[in-house]
DNA sequence: ACCAAAGTTAGAACTTGTCAATATTTGGTC
DNA sequence: GACCAAATATTGACAAGTTCTAACTTTGGT
């Protein structure tokens, strides 16, 4: 748990934001180092409670404010999960598709092999100017259904 | 606009569902009617103020409640497509994918050729069970930026 | 020290959707 | 055709998630 990054990884978000201009007050610190760990997909009232144990004066709207730069910077994705609230995933670096549960709504990265690429033949496109492609995979997690089942 | 379906089209939603026991009110059919026409994708809300065209006492929660049914019928698709509201697909025949522009929010159906099953390894299953799965293009449509541009 | 720009805040407001209580309508039965 | 129970509809309150606004604070530069 306490492994040491092996890859370039997105820890020093913080470092790459500021140089993009931006001034990395506390409470901006608060909410990006809520992004530190591994994969997580964290929804913005988690992260603001997660943002509150390191600096508990921070606001909602300052978190709402942060995630907003961040995913408008491209260092974060916004992935809206059906229902409930928009979880966001500091996971930029290599292209990925999510898998989620539909009874707990527990989300992972996952990336389908084989695919790297998928397209629509021009007839499919409808004159679109194809910018990407998101596949959410739906099922029953390990917890919920892979075992375990309540009828 | 009068012309005549061509093969069982799900114009007869209101006759499927009264077989499997529902009773047709007024209100009932003013939401069914609304999906009547062509490939649509229609918020709830769109769904009321058309439904009020025919029936303009009926009510908010009716129309939610109605929905709720048609879709745990299985009748009606929710599109959960990303930001706003979700959309109620009545294309329930056959299986199919979204394309959806990002700009002004126009969303179409798409059947990507060569693709009727995407499966994940043992090892990205993360074991789940695993129970379906959606994609949905994102792009510019024709009208916002297939041609033209603003910058 | 002062100023302007950037950032933060609390809280109101808004959107989408759900819920609970009450009222109405319906089909069946005598 | 009156009556009843069940199904359905209505209103309005409520709730979650998010955005907005207007005022306040902090920052860096001079």
């Amino acid at each position: 748990m306490t492994s040491a990054p092996a890859q370039p990884e997105p820890l020093d978000l913080a470092l790459r934001v500021r140089e993009r201009g931006w001034r990395v007050s506390a409470q901006r610190r608060a909410v990006v180092d809520v992004f530190a760990g591994e994969h997580v997909h964290l929804t913005a009232d988690e992260i603001l409670r997660q943002a509150r144990q390191e600096l508990p004066e921070i606001s909602r709207a300052t978190v709402y404010n942060t995630l907003a730069d961040l995913v408008e910077m491209g260092e974060l994705l916004v992935v809206s999960a059906g229902d409930g609230p928009k979880r966001y995933d500091p996971n930029v670096a290599r292209p990925h598709h999510h898998l989620i549960c539909t009874r707990c709504g527990e989300l992972r990265d996952v990336i389908p092999d084989g695919l790297e690429v998928l397209d629509l033949s021009t007839a499919e496109r409808h004159g679109y100017q194809l910018a990407g492609f998101d596949i959410t995979f739906r099922g029953l997690c390990a917890d919920c259904g892979g075992s375990a089942v309540d009828a």
